[in-house]
DNA sequence: TCACTGATCGTCT
DNA sequence: GACGATCAGTGAG
């Protein structure tokens, strides 16, 4: 079983010399990787199965209006995490994804739950595997990510880090982004083939 | 499985 | 005052 296997072994944070500091290089080198939440109630943690890229100039990205006080942690240097609220009722969850001063970001859209499961449940409100974490709205509220999270270093010891992963265990899909009203055409979405817990239609998750 | 709709509030204009 | 990197529920095919 996937939780046993992970609770006996021991998690490496990711250092930030791993991570690429070009954002359409770290949105595909995430997936695989894990995120990890050291919650009080216990350890969650989940794979990551699809992301996003906003790169530089990219008129979706939140940067591209300049620095706010909102977007402030897109700015930091690559390997921080940027939380955002947005629809009056979600968290989503980005990792800034360029040098400091640079605003950018990769959004991370689903995640394969790994461990701490029954804490996700309780968290979200729902039993289905794949309904813990399928989507940004979703795997924030599994992960118990809110406003708190805003600026945290990733790659500095912490409640909530980047781990080591065992990489895509598929080929990785290349497709649109999803949900966007700008620059709808680009195509910096990336998941693992096949994967149940990937986000969108169907034509977008094989 | 997909398309459509309402809910809801912080942020920026 | 408008809008949004979403989700759950509903109804149709």
């Amino acid at each position: 079983m996937a939780t046993r296997a992970l609770k006996s072994a021991r998690l490496r944070r990711l250092r930030r010399a791993e991570l690429s500091s070009d954002t359409l290089l770290l949105a595909r080198q995430l997936i695989g990787h894990y995120v990890v939440h050291d919650h009080p109630q216990g350890r969650l943690v989940g794979r990551i199965v699809e992301t996003e890229a906003y790169p530089p100039g990219d008129p979706a990205c939140h940067a591209y209006i300049g620095p706010t006080a909102r977007n402030a942690s897109l700015f930091l240097r690559h390997g921080h995490a940027y939380v955002y609220f947005i629809y009056g009722t979600w968290f989503m969850l980005n990792v800034s994804s360029e040098r400091a001063g640079q605003g950018a970001g990769v959004l991370l859209r689903a995640l394969e739950p790994v461990a701490g499961l029954e804490l996700m449940r309780r968290l979200r409100g729902v039993e289905t595997p794949t309904e813990l974490t399928r989507g940004p709205g979703r795997l924030a509220q599994a992960l118990a990510i809110d406003r708190a999270q805003d600026g945290v270093d990733l790659c500095r010891p912490g409640p909530l880090w980047l781990a080591a992963g065992p990489g895509p265990t598929g080929e990785i899909g290349v497709s649109v982004r999803i949900g966007l009203t700008r620059a709808v055409e680009q195509p910096w979405r990336f998941y693992e083939r096949g994967n149940p817990h990937v986000s969108g239609p169907l034509r977008l998750r094989r």
